[in-house]
Order: structure tokens, then sequence, then C-alpha cells
RNA sequence: GGGAGCGUGGCGGAAUUGGCAGACGCAGGGGACUUAAAAUCCUCCGCCUCCGGGCUUGUGGGUUCGAGUCCCACCGCUCCUACCA
């Protein structure tokens, strides 16, 4: 038989494989189901080495679960709207969906010469209007449930896409997309209520065992629950004002330290702002300075050690707790829509209040003090006397002793602690506090003003206000004559725009902003499980057959964004009836980048690129895929190095030889010359290779059921050596002298085959058929049987230790007794120990003995 | 500032979760075959050594019969997040 051809095979297999539909699935309870996916792309052009990385994985996978009587559901889309379809319209006075189309052309072609095995029957692409309308019939849904919401506030515009963004996408300031600076604009905009779910999203993240520990951890720190209190303050009255009484809450999670409130303050953006300061004689300073202070870009406002900066209002509140009045001011460390946009500053105990009372030489109270500190005895001996001024260099933030704070003195301040406790308690008492919970994550814009994206089904009528598109009328189709280098959008597309109210009937205009893409993508995989359904999003039944996805592989990048998203839609489409589960994904692994040989990211302004076609064009698919299991586990970082391949590409030609030799169908050019060893060698090698043929199948087993694919193949290698030993000894001759030796060489090739068939689909497809004379495929073939007592081996090498050292190592038998093992140990290292006292002898059955002497 | 994680040969990485550190591979040295090269095959390959052995998993301590693995401190790197009261 002849060498090993990727170019000419790979082509060939792919092929067949599409005709005969090997991979198409559908539901059958024969079969414990598997649904196995990988985020889909978004068809950007050709694909590069995080792709291949990425789906290669997730076909192993797939490709492995079959073997072992699995129903696998394996499907790929596109994430097929967003900007850069419409920069390149732009560019080339095109449409977005030519660009796009051609892309996931592309693409596909690229995954099939991967060898990747989907079921290309159930592809979803986003902007396919029998996709994007049941994406804005699940808008509806949401809307009846009370889930959307239009409300003007700050929001994040980025001049570069000119679109606004969802909290998530804005990282120090920046867009995620095109790192532009974010600027914040008041603008009235859609909002899906995910705030709704913080709790259930925090709590679920228990449910999670398969997800790595970094997600989750990502996810509760993005969703951020603070248990603290609300405390109001009031006003106090000032001459020619007559807003006295007014209140002001804030939120706290160290109530205990109201003691050591010395000022009050109030966010730049605070909507009461302009109320207190009216007609004072610091109106205009204070309005002056809000002004500025929102005019500061978001990049510098995330600089963690910017410098604070406030101003005086003028006015006081006055301080529950004790009656006493602080004064108020405006200043750009405080948050405007976290909490209430004002908070009572504690200078002894938070570092921001400190550096902020440092700069305008405001009183530092200390009311809590750790018991070591100095001031401690002295605090308690001038009782009565408050002390103003200490010569901290920083709060003191941790938990403490509380001083000065009337009869809450001598009690454990902190987080959490009594004295929080005793004085909610008295606060909710005198209904001037309670307790409450905050959270971090804020509600998710989802209005993009761009055109290549899902058109939210709104309609604005002068007399009914604004009202969903009735759901018989869907989809919102995107029009199709739109000039984007033109500067046409949807909101100048007269045609698009005017539309007739559905409530009144009236002249009305149709909303002209379209939602998130991350919309798309957080139900995706739901649409998988019946993608052509024409009635619905999918058949309910069909979806709770396959979801939850058993596993899902990805970048770390979507860690917050598109985990999150997907997240919160499984549980609103629950609560609707539609599903009868609470998480989408089971088991997540995140794949680590793929580098340049130097340990650098890829970019073309970089120049280090490497592409999978000029790969696979130089070695095959199969040992571009072979190579990128092999570089280390999926969730490190790999660096690529063409070396590795070449290594790879010439372990399948060995191992193709061998196999080749093995089925008797090797000619002079691949046959390994045998020795004619003697009986006694060949009885021993061939013990040997049954041995490792055993443990190795179940080692590989081991290794794919934990995504550990470097060791797998590092597995077969140490068979595919010992096999190599055997048909080195072993003479043509000797190897066909029974039906006994033939069936053990038939049962080796298949196996090498069938370990390798997830690996190198095409490799083991030709083999199998042209060495193993097989006439159907080796991706519908059970996963060989092994049997564990075969793997074990008559003797073992067990190290003698003398204190923890190695001194020796001897052969016992692998079912010694321990006595006995710890007896041949002792006599092993009997020159070591000798004239020493013999404390104890520790047998590890299998592993060692160790003797601890003195 | 907060959070998560990592640190093992020249390199990528192993190590049944506390039991022989360096599996498997790349790179490299030596050899066989060849007129020669490629391919292939064999072989060596952590460091030091006075050839007895000694030292090795970022550094220092600890727990243990035994530590790459557990605990403490420090050094270094990576990722995430960011004035969240």
């Amino acid at each position: 038989m002849k060498q090993y051809n990727p170019h000419e095979l790979e082509p060939r297999w792919q092929k067949v494989w599409e005709e005969t539909g090997q991979n198409k699935v559908e539901e059958d309870t024969s079969k414990p189901k598997k649904y196995v996916l990988e985020m889909f792309p978004y068809p950007s052009g050709d694909i590069h080495m995080g792709h291949v990385s990425n789906y290669t994985y997730g076909d192993v996978i797939a490709r492995y679960s079959r073997m072992r009587g699995f129903n696998v559901l394996h499907p790929m889309g596109w994430d097929a709207f967003g900007l850069p379809a419409e920069n390149a319209a732009i560019k080339h006075h095109s449409h977005p969906a030519k660009w796009t189309y051609a892309n996931i052309e592309t693409q596909k072609a690229s995954f099939k010469r991967m060898g990747f095995s989907y079921d290309w029957d159930r592809t979803v692409v986003a902007c396919d209007p029998e996709y994007y309308r049941w994406g804005q019939w699940i808008f509806l849904q949401f809307w009846k449930r009370g889930l959307v919401e239009r409300r003007n506030s700050p929001v994040n515009w980025c001049p570069g896409c000119k679109t606004v963004l969802a909290n998530e996408q804005v990282t120090e300031g920046r867009c995620w997309r095109c790192d532009s600076e974010v600027e914040k604009r008041d603008l009235t905009q859609w909002y899906f209520k995910i705030t709704d779910y913080a709790q259930e999203l925090l709590d679920d993240l228990d449910q999670l065992d398969g997800w790595p520990e970094r997600v989750k951890q990502q996810q509760a720190n993005w969703i951020g629950r603070s248990e603290g209190a609300e405390v109001d303050f009031t006003l106090a009255p000032l001459e020619g004002k007559d807003d006295a009484e007014t209140k002001i809450t804030v939120f706290t999670t160290r109530a205990d330290t109201l003691f050591g409130c010395s000022f009050f303050v109030l966010a730049p953006e605070y909507a009461g702002l302009h109320d207190l300061v009216s007609g004072t004689e610091r109106e205009q300073e204070v309005m002056e300075f809000a002004e500025a202070a929102k005019k500061v870009s978001a990049v510098e406002r995330a600089q963690g050690d910017r410098e604070k900066h406030g101003v005086f209002t003028g006015r006081y509140m006055i301080n529950p707790i004790n009656g006493e009045q602080v004064p108020v001011w405006v200043a750009d460390y405080v948050v405007a829509d976290y909490g209430t946009g004002a908070v009572m500053a504690v200078p002894c105990g938070d570092q921001r209040d400190f550096e902020f009372a440092r700069k305008y030489d405001l009183p530092i109270i200390p009311i809590i003090l750790g018991e070591d500190d100095p001031l401690y005895p002295q605090l308690k001996d001038e009782q009565g006397r408050v002390v103003t001024s200490v010569d901290w260099e920083a709060a003191y933030a941790a938990e403490g002793i509380l001083v000065q704070s009337g009869k809450y003195t001598g009690m454990v301040g902190g987080k959490h602690s009594d004295g929080e406790a005793a004085i909610v308690a008295d606060l909710e008492a005198a209904g001037t506090g309670r307790r409450k919970v905050e959270f971090r994550l804020r509600d998710w814009l989802i209005s993009r003003q761009r055109y290549w994206g899902n058109p939210i089904p709104a309609i604005h009528c002068e007399h009914c206000g604004v009202v969903p598109v009735p759901e018989e009328d869907l989809p919102v189709m995107l029009p199709e004559d739109i000039d984007l280098s033109a500067g046409e959008t949807l909101a100048t597309h007269e045609e698009f725009a005017k539309c007739t109210c559905p409530v009144c009937g009236a002249p009305a205009r149709r909303e002209t902003d379209t939602m998130d893409t991350f919309t798309c993508s957080s139900w995706y995989y739901m649409r998988y499980t019946d993608p052509h359904n024409a009635a619905a999003p999918f058949d309910p039944a069909k979806a709770n057959h396959w979801l939850p996805v058993d596993q899902y592989i990805g970048g770390i990048e979507h860690a917050i964004l598109h985990l999150l998203y997907s997240r919160f839609f499984t549980k609103v489409l629950r609560d609707e009836g539609l599903l009868d589960f609470d998480e989408p994904f089971k088991n997540l692994l995140c794949q680590g980048m793929v580098l340049d040989s130097h340990g650098d990211v890829m970019s073309k302004s970089k120049g280090n690129v490497v592409s999978p076609e000029d790969m696979i064009a130089g070695y095959g698919a199969d040992a571009v895929r072979t190579t990128m299991l092999f570089m280390g586990p999926p969730d490190k970082e790999k660096l690529w190095n063409e070396d590795g391949l070449a290594g790879i590409y010439k372990f399948l030609n060995r191992v193709w030889r061998q196999v080749c030799d093995l089925a008797g169908v090797a000619d002079d050019e691949t046959l390994f010359a045998g020795d004619e060893a003697s009986v006694d060698e060949i009885h021993e090698v061939s013990k040997k290779v049954l041995r490792e043929r055993h443990r190795v199948v179940g080692k590989v087993a081991e290794d794919f059921d934990r995504n550990n694919f470097n060791t797998a193949i590092a597995a077969i290698m140490e068979l595919s050596n010992v096999t190599g030993e055997y048909l080195r000894k072993a003479s043509l001759e000797q190897r066909c002298s029974s039906d006994h030796a033939k069936a053990f060489d038939a049962d080796l090739a298949e196996t090498l085959v069938k370990l390798l068939a997830p690996i190198a689909p095409h490799w083991a497809e030709e083999l199998w058929h042209a060495a193993l004379g097989h006439t159907d495929s080796v991706h519908s073939q059970a996963w060989p049987a092994f049997d564990p007592e075969m793997a074990k081996a008559d003797e073992v090498e067990i190290a003698v230790q003398v204190n923890g050292k190695v001194k020796a190592r001897i052969m016992v038998a692998a079912d010694a007794a321990e006595d006995d093992v710890r007896a041949a140990g002792l006599a092993a290292v009997e020159s070591a120990i000798a004239g020493k006292e013999i404390k104890k002898a520790i047998v590890v059955p299998g592993r060692l003995v160790n003797i601890v002497a003195k």
C-alpha cells in the first residue's frame, strides 16, 4: 500500500462524508444524547489559528462521543450581524449581506477542509430573516413580561462605531470593538431588565460544576452583590431656600461607621443637584464644576489613581445617627448610577474619602481602630472630646473596635459586624434606614444605531405611544435597498420608517434602532435543535431533548458578555414555559489563545499571522489538528511552532506504515524489517504490546473524558513505540505463523486506527478502508474494548527509599504481599541502613518502600 | 486598589491529586543505511562531579516517613476588573 498522502485522501473523504450525510442527526431515544457546541464565529473572512484550535477541540469531543455510543448534536452557524460588514460595505460601495455571505462561504469551505463533523443541515445564520424573525418574537415576549424598558439616562456612546454600547462592552473606558474612547450621552434607549435576574444569575453559578472557577468568579464579580443598608440623611435649612427636611438617601455597607461621617458627597450627575444650589451664591461654581466633571472622558475616569476633585455646595445634611450637620460636596469620585448617586463620606474608614478629606482639609474623625492602635487608650481616656484630626497615612478599612461612637463604642465594627447590625437595627426602628442589597450589574442596553442588526419590532405612534409590532407582522425586514456609503441609515430610510399604528391605524414611525448582536448569540444554540421551524423559534420538546449543551467550547473573552446574556435568556424563556432547565451550558471549556512561537499575539500589523490554509496545504488537516491538540492543555496559551507540525506529520506517517505492516498490506517501501528474533523474545514483546494496547485504550478514553488531548496523543505515541519494537523484532513470517498471531496484529492495527480516528479522521478513514479492508466508516465504530486486568504487568519495579531518598530499585511481583515487599526492600538497602535503628518501613503498593532509619 | 491564576530541562509540556520529577514530543549530539543528500532506523540527551556520589520543580521557611503537589512569607509573570461606598 502507498505512503501517506493527505492531499489526495483528505478531499476524497470529505466528499464521501458529505454525500453519505454521516454527521446528520435526529432525536433518537435509543441512545443517550450529547450536545457538543463551539461558539459560532463572526464571518470575518479567512479562518485563523484560534478557529482551528477551538473547533478541533469540539470536533474531537463530538467524534469521540459518537464512538462511545452517544447520539451527538454538533452544529455550526454564523454570528452574522455586526459592524465589520457595514464598514466593508461602505468601503466597497456594496451591501453588508454580500460581504457577510461571501465570508460565510469562505469559512465554511475552510471548516470542511479541516474535516469538522458538523451537521450542515442545521446551520443558523443570524442575519437570515428566518432566524432574526424569532429574535424579534423573543423580544416581544420579553416586552410582555415587563423585561423591556425604554428610558433616558447617561449612556456609553462610541464615536467610532456611532452607536451606544452596553456596560459590558466598555473596558477601561474604551469600546470593545474599535477601542475608541467612549463618551457619556443622555439618550433614550432600549433596555433588557437583566437586573431582575441578578440574584438568580449569581445563585445558579453554584449549579455550574463543569465551568472553570475563574469564569464563575468573573461573573460573580460582574454581578457584584453588596449587602448593606440605606440611610436617610435630612437636608438642613438654608436661608432663602424652602427645601429643608428633604431626604437624601445613601447606600452603605458600613453603617457601623456612621459616627465617622464628616461630609456628604453627590455625584456630578446627581439629579437633584441644581435644586440644592439654585439661587444660592454657590450655584454658578457648583454647576460649572459638575458640567466640567461630566465631560471628563471615560478613559480618564478609568484610571485608578486619578486625583479626586470636588467643590462645596454650601448645604448641610443632618446625620440621622447623631443629629450632626455635615457639609455637602459634589465630587467626581462618586459614581452616578450605583446606589443613589450620593454617599456618606467616612474618611477614617474609606481610602477614597480619606484622600478627598486630606486634599480639601475636611475632618477625619477616628471612630474605628485596630486594638493595638496607640490612639485607642488615648481616645478612651478623653471621653467626650471628639478627635477630628489624626496623622494617619491611610484609612483603616479592616474590622476593628468602634470608638467615639456613642452607645456603640466598644462594639466590633466592619462589614457584617455586630456594630453594623446594631446600628442598622436602630435606624430601622427609627425609620431612618433599612437593609438593602445592591448589585453592580446594570440593565442591558440593547439598542444600537446601526443598520446591520436585528430591527427592534416597535412602532412610535403620536397617540398610542411606543407599541409593539404585532407578532403576525414579523419579521420586521431590513430594507435591502440602502446605500450605507452614501450615509443612509435606517432612520433616514423613509420607506422603512413610515408605517401605521397597529393600535389606532394612524400614520406612525417605525423604530429604527437595531438590537445588540449579543441578542442573536444569546439563543442560537436553542435554534440548532429545531433550525427550520417556521412557526416558532423552536419546538420546546426538541429544545428540551437536546439542551442543555453538554460541552460548550469557546474563548475566555466571552466570560462575561455572551455567557451572562445567554444565561439570562435561558432563565427568561424558562419562565415563559419554553424550556425546562435553568442553565444553558453544563460544561464549559475556555480555550487559550494561539500565539506565535515567541508568545506574541498574531496580528496583521506584526506580520506574524500563521495561515491555517498554508498549514493544511503543507501537511494536511489531520496533521494540523493533531499538532494543535498535542501542544498543551486546551485552556492554556499555545505557542504555534511549525517544527512541531513536521514532527506530528512524521508520527502519522510512522503509524500509517505500522498499520499497513500489521494488516499485511505493506509494500517494500513501508515494510518494517523484522529481525527473526527468538521465540522467547517475541513472546516477551508480544506480551508487552498487548499490555500497552489495553492500558493505552483505557488511558486515552480517560484523557478524552477530561479533555486532556495532549496526554491522549502522548499515550498513543507510547503504543506506537512498542508496536515499532514488536515489528522490528518479529519477522513477517513469524507474525503470520498462526491465525492467532494474525488476529493479534489485526486487533493492534484496528486499535491504533480507532484511537486516532477522532483526532485524525481522514487518516483513520483511509486506513480503515484501504489497509484494513472495511466498507463502513471508522467513525461509526464503537470505541475499542479494553480490559484493565490485561493492562497489568506481572512484575513491577518499585523504588526503595531510605529517609525519603531513593537508594535502590527492585522488581517484585505485582500482587506481592506488603510484608514481602517490605522485606525485599530492607534486603536491597542493607548496606545503607547498616548500624542504624529502623524506626519504620512504609510500603506504598506498586510504588515504593520508604525505610525510616536513624 | 480589588479579584483569579501561574512559575518544572534549550523549548512545548508530563507527573494516577502527597509516593521513583522530567512521560510524550521538538531542538541538539553520535551512529547505521546511502556515491551523496533527503527520508528512515538505532542511540545519547536536567545540572555538577574528585565518578563515591552530590544538587535540582522561582526564593526562604513550615507540616509530613515522604512535598512540584499542602500551609506561611517573599520575588516574578499573566489575565480579568476598576473610584461600586
